[in-house]
DNA sequence: CGCCCTTATTTTGCATACAAAAAGTGATTG
DNA sequence: CAATCACTTTTTGTATGCAAAATAAGGGCG
């Protein structure tokens, strides 16, 4: 709405994208592609041909190049010198690494969280520990993992630490990918739920030493499942 | 002093840099503006003008562009929207959220190095180990610096988790900046040196537990020293 | 003299242009 | 028929151009 003399769309640039848009073109690049690759439409391994990804996103190669090298400093994109750039592999050894370092990170923040959590901080994870057990006795995958997903970044956001919950921002990224092949059995499921029951009740209690315990569990747990997720599907044989 | 002379060097590219050199424009640009932040040549919240900079790294700004956004996402960068971006500031709140957490990295790596370094490893921290004796007698400090950057580096290799490694060296990055200004007591070095003694010992007896304990410590007593050095020195009070 | 508004200047953000490198393509030859 | 080489097309890497945003510089007015 403001500004607005501006009243003929002038010579060159113009996208007809810029309504009252005030991001900046290339942290929307970033976002969307990082959108792509963690979701799955950009499969891993799949080269990014600058061009038709550009075209695709409606920006010029330019942008997108930052947002390819931004990417690529957070891991899910490789850079390949003269050949441009890939979708980062989604190795089961990678996977291990990541599940290694993000079981110290959680730990870490549980137990921060226990020395600062707020009364209101514990009530709000109580709630979406309800939401969570409602869709799971629900059987909704989708929700579910939504509402889990929020448990860990409110224990990110109590342990008060930006730099440990951007890391775990990061690593988080990758599991995802993973993630969304995953096909869970009911019974690790159960098995999950019980191990976020246990953990809500060591932050009541401010239990910050079993917590520690119980979150680098719950993640060995869920390395299981990604990797027997990750050792099944692959539709296509890559490589 | 600037280019205007350049007689002939073909028509539009062509970069006298250009000898044997492998490596990519961006890449190498990526490292030398890291260095430069790193060694704080710039400063911390130091505008980074892309025209200048260019012209004083010896390529063009989209290069430089693309440095600056993989730096961005590594932290040592801030990106101001229409406004380019700055070397990140070092304020002691971010400091202690970095060494909380490069406290829990080093320890997991310090557990996981007991487990799988190999006795030719453990030979090699030694030798380092040593090496860093020396210079601490001889009261070298920036040699001193750098076997003990190295041994902890070596850490981070036995710990065989190269996800690990990555984020140690992003993190590692940060406090390097900081420890540029720190003028180490006669003291206080004395105590680190100590503790590099019974970390080694630990290591030797494969006594995860125990060497993580003192690796937290370490990075605690660490943490003492930087914030001291950023407490007293600001020679000049930028803005 | 300070403040706000207008107008230059600089700087950023994005698009495009062009050369070098890589990937195809096809014909020739052993 | 596979392999190699010359040639074409595509793609990447870097430089440059141009418009919008931000900043600096005047200039009138209280």
């Amino acid at each position: 709405m403001p500004a607005t003399t501006t009243p003929i769309v002038s010579a060159t640039n113009t996208n007809v994208a810029s309504l009252a848009d005030r991001r900046l073109l290339h942290e929307t690049v970033i976002d969307q592609l990082r959108d792509l690759i963690v979701q799955g439409e950009l499969a891993p391994e799949t080269k990014l041909n600058e061009r038709v990804l550009a075209e695709k996103l409606g920006t010029s190669r330019t942008p997108l190049r930052e947002a390819i090298k931004f990417l690529a400093s957070e891991g899910l994109v490789e850079l390949l010198p003269n050949r441009g750039a890939a979708v980062a592999p989604l190795k089961p050894e990678k996977m291990k690494e990541v599940f290694v370092v993000l079981g110290a990170l959680e730990a870490l923040a549980g137990d921060l969280a226990c020395r600062n959590a707020s009364e209101a901080d514990i009530t709000e994870i109580r709630a979406l520990h309800y939401h969570m057990l409602a869709h799971h006795a629900r059987g909704e995958l989708a929700q579910y993992f939504r509402y889990n997903q929020q448990i860990h970044i409110k224990f990110m956001e109590c342990a008060g630490n930006e730099t440990l919950a951007q890391i775990y921002r990061g690593l988080n990224a990758h599991v995802k990918r993973a993630r969304y092949m995953a096909n869970l059995s009911r019974e690790r499921w159960d098995k999950a739920v019980k191990e976020h029951e246990d953990m809500l009740d060591a932050l009541v209690k401010r239990d910050g030493v079993r917590l520690q315990t119980l979150l680098r569990d719950h993640l060995a747990n869920k390395l299981v499942m990604v990797m027997e997720a990750l050792a099944i599907p692959r539709v296509e044989a890559k490589q």
